[in-house]
DNA sequence: ATAGGGTTAG
């Protein structure tokens, strides 16, 4: 009912008192009816309020003091309500059926337990507790105050009870989250033969929407058309919301079609299905519709569509809902605000959120504070969201489960151990919300074994928890212990979603995941229809590229239906370590086509591409274009692929410029990449200067001592080289040890070199032996330059003939059928003898051999490799 | 009204 307040006068009472049929005013009438119209408006003082009637009243009856305890309680104050009850008890009124009710539901929203159990002695004393509704209305009160036990033993003492009763403990259940029992409960109005009313439907049908199960959806609105209030509004828009939570959101544009009468509700409940379903556009198409049906808007209304924008990033329009909302006087809400602040921040606005958070001084609470600092940490301005979020506690906020899932992921501005006891403290540890972020805090700082400790205390892990844990194992490259937890999920009954595909996928690229592994989560994304979200097939991609399955890894990237940056950045990527240059830039140049976007990836992707297949030109050109078209500032890493370009090509002394020219001191991949070209080439100058500043940077990495001394062995600088292997067992510096690894029948077999552990050693070193005599016979004569030890010539040939690749070769020519490709995967660079030995092995066996080093892959058949001797 | 996990390079 709309009225301008300011105009009503006795005479306009007096109209609404003919429209209600009544011909004079009473005392009573006056103070039941303006009871019932003022008290929606707190602010008012009108002449005519129950208030003034009951100050000026000569005599207090009991039915003034109720009117003015209705009035309070409509209009929420429900404090003046209480001390009212107060009064009317001592001054030895006796109070009826409906004061009882009104002040319970009083109790119920001041959340005042020790109160509500007053009331309920006195109503025991009064004997009104047998009545119906005060039954009702205390069975409420001890729901609304948390009280279930209370208020399902009131209801199991009521003599008789009518479906407000069943609906107030239904409402009650539901409320404390118990949906489960409501659902039982429901199911019990039945076998009573009570006949359920819209808004015990509406009750029901919330608790099934909580619990998103599909099946008992259909099952509740099958019984709501039995019931005949199919058509009811609430009912109606309870069904909506409820098929919008299952994402069955066709289900819900149904019900919404199919109405009569729409309430804001019923509007805003579609439009919020539409932006929870990720369906933001049909929000706004529902939004002008809206409009056209000439409905008034309402704040939740303006806040689903703003939080459509975050989702858009729809910063212009995001703009225009925010003078709107000012307009129309609603941008006090909180909500409101605190949508606009994630709106702004998701448009990379953070200046903008920031204001909207700073006017709200002095009303600011946890909500307003988490969001502000989430925005500044999605925008990577860690510092200020640390900042933001010590200055809350020192005004006093409290950080929630909200909070600390979010400052988690601060890495590394924060302490997380700091974080982690003040979670313990306060009891969030076991949320799977905060433990997933903790969980993630520790595998990115490292603690992986820690990281499981902390998944294993999450009470009750769901998917995202599982998830991240699984993410972590891959992460730190440990296979098993990701595919493990993928076993242990599905064992569960936890249904993985996208995520977790691309994860375990992921995990099944490392070195030591047998290729049938792969295969299998493939055809299980497939069975789950998984397969075809975009992070699934960019690490579909990925995996196969790296299992040296190219074709297999471009047949999925053709399959695409949609790509975004990483899907193609992963197919540059996998056609570049697998030196199909050509193929890496025809995807390039079809990109630049479509002129989509690109990042700094795609260019080291490229520049990957033409350093493998030796043009230097085409990289410079390359690089050039990302500086100057591109407007992609140049990383370490874009330096690293430059030196990389040119080193490999044999221009150690233009490598050398690059490092120079360099608007930063180069680091330690830089000058690894040098050093190893200065290696191959037997650069003795460069290989110094190279070694040196690498041994400086990183004093522990042995890779820059073994090399550094096979450069002056292979000058037959015997002096130089023991000075190096000196200073390395000084500084007790380790070589990281040689292994490969080879996959038969699904299993996975590694071999450390020299290795003589093996069940088979003697049948692999006898057939070494025979491979060797035979390759002499082609003339081959082993390069000794790649050994390490100074020891006879004959030994070194030994040595070399040990190699971890060549003893994974072996076992492979002894188990496998003549003619089967073998597959090696090694830890570390192949050496460049071995490289010419697996050459003629691919010939004098027949066998097409792949083996994937740290650096990339070689395919060798009929005596050549793929790398065309240029690695 | 605020929250946690993922895919690309090296």
């Amino acid at each position: 009912m709309s009225f301008s307040l300011s105009t009503l006068s006795e005479q306009t009472l007096k109209l609404y008192l003919m429209i209600f049929g009544l011909k004079s005013l009473s005392r009573t009438h006056v103070v039941s009816f303006t009871s019932r119209y003022f008290s929606s408006v707190p602010e008012l003082c009108h002449p005519h309020s129950a208030h003034h009637l009951f100050e000026k009243s000569p005599r207090r009856d009991p039915s003034e003091y109720n009117a003015l305890l209705f009035e309070y309680s409509h209009s929420d104050r429900n404090k003046e309500a209480l001390n009212l009850y107060a009064g009317l008890w001592r001054s030895g009124f006796s109070v009826d059926g409906s004061t009882l009710s009104c002040i319970l539901k009083v109790c119920g929203c001041l959340f005042d337990h020790v109160a509500g159990k007053q009331v309920h002695c006195q109503s025991i004393k009064s004997g009104f507790v047998e009545n119906v509704s005060v039954g009702t209305s205390l069975v409420d009160m001890y729901m609304k105050t948390e009280d279930v036990g209370d208020g399902r033993r009131v209801f199991d003492e009521m003599g008789s009870k009518n479906v407000v009763s069943w609906t107030a403990l239904l409402t009650g259940y539901a409320q404390n989250g118990l949906n489960e029992l409501t659902l039982n409960l429901f199911c019990q109005i039945y076998v009573n033969e009570v006949k359920p009313n819209p808004f015990t439907l509406a009750t029901v049908i919330g608790a099934v929407a909580n619990r998103g199960v599909v099946e008992e959806g259909c099952q509740i609105h099958t019984a709501v058309i039995k019931s005949g209030h199919e058509s009811h509004t609430i009912v109606c828009n309870s069904l909506i919301n409820m098929y919008s939570k299952s994402g069955l959101i066709r289900d819900a544009r149904a019900i919404f079609d199919s109405m009569l009468q729409r309430g804001a509700v019923t509007w805003n409940g579609m439009i919020a299905g539409y932006v929870t379903n990720g369906l933001d556009l049909d929000a706004f198409r529902m939004f002008h519709w809206m409009r056209l049906a000439g409905e008034k808007f309402t704040q939740p209304v303006f806040a689903s569509l703003i939080k459509s924008c975050a989702n858009l990033k729809e910063l212009s329009y995001a703009r225009q809902l925010h003078c709107q909302v000012l307009k129309s006087g609603m941008g006090f809400y909180h909500n409101i605000r605190t949508a606009l602040m994630v709106a702004y921040s998701k448009c990379t606005e953070m200046d903008d959120a920031f204001k909207i958070f700073s006017v709200m001084k002095g009303v600011q609470n946890v909500v307003t504070w988490t969001a502000v600092i989430s925005g500044y940490l999605q925008n990577g301005i860690m510092e200020q969201a640390v900042h933001l979020f010590c200055q809350m506690s020192r005004e006093g906020i409290r950080p929630n489960h909200f909070t600390y899932s979010t400052i988690l992921t601060a890495q590394p501005y924060i302490s997380i151990f700091q974080v982690h006891a003040q979670v313990i403290k306060t009891n969030y540890e076991k949320l799977p919300t905060v433990g997933t972020a903790l969980l993630d805090a520790y595998v990115k700082t490292g603690h992986v074994k820690e990281a499981a400790i902390i998944f294993e205390l999450i009470d009750e892990k769901d998917i995202v928890a599982w998830s991240a844990m699984l993410a972590g194992y891959a992460q730190m490259g440990e296979t098993e212990g990701a595919v493990n937890i993928f076993l242990q999920l599905a064992k569960e009954g936890i249904r993985p979603n996208e995520f977790t595909f691309s994860s375990v996928i992921h995990a099944c690229a490392g070195p030591t995941a047998s290729a049938e592994q792969g295969k299998q989560f493939h055809a299980l994304s497939i069975k789950t229809r998984l397969n075809n979200a975009l992070c699934v097939s960019s690490a579909l991609v990925t995996m196969y590229a790296k299992r040296g399955n190219i074709e297999s890894a471009n047949e999925v990237f053709k399959r695409q239906g949609e790509r975004d940056l990483i899907s193609w950045n992963s197919m540059i990527s996998g056609f570049a370590q697998h030196v199909q240059g050509k193929k890496a830039l025809a995807i390039f140049e079809d990109m630049q086509r479509q002129k989509l976007e690109m990042d700094g990836i795609t260019f080291i992707g490229v520049i990957s591409a033409c350093t493998h297949a030796g043009l230097v030109d085409d990289g410079q050109r390359y690089f050039d274009m990302m500086v100057k078209d591109h407007h992609i500032y140049p990383t370490m890493e874009h330096f690293s692929c430059m030196v990389d370009l040119y080193s490999r090509a044999g221009m150690l002394e233009k490598a050398m410029d690059i490092i120079n020219e360099m608007p930063f001191p180069a680091g330690a991949t830089v000058w690894r990449t040098l050093l190893a070209a200065c290696h191959v080439r037997r650069n003795l100058e460069v290989g110094k200067i190279a070694a040196e500043n690498l041994i400086s940077l990183q004093p522990q990495d042995s890779a820059a001592y073994v090399l550094l001394s096979n450069i002056y062995a292979a000058a037959g600088n015997w002096q130089e080289r023991a000075v190096v292997r000196k200073l390395m067992d000084e500084r007790k510096v380790k070589k990281e040890a040689g292994y490969s690894w080879i996959e038969v029948k699904n299993k996975t077999y590694s071999f450390l070199a020299g290795d003589l552990t093996h069940p088979m050693a003697e049948r692999i070193y006898s057939k070494l032996e025979e491979l060797s005599i035979r390759l002499k016979d082609m003339g081959y004569q082993p390069d000794t330059n790649y050994v390490l030890h100074d020891v006879e010539e004959e030994h070194k040939a030994a040595f070399l003939s040990q190699h971890s690749e060549r003893l994974a070769i072996a076992f492979g020519l002894i188990v496998t059928p003549p003619g089967t490709p073998i597959q090696i995967v090694k830890n570390l660079r192949v050496c460049g003898d071995c490289h010419s030995v697996i050459k003629l092995i691919s010939l004098i066996e027949d066998r097409y051999i792949i083996v994937r080093d740290s650096n990339r892959f070689h395919h060798f058949k009929g005596g050549v490799c793929s790398c065309g001797d240029y690695w």
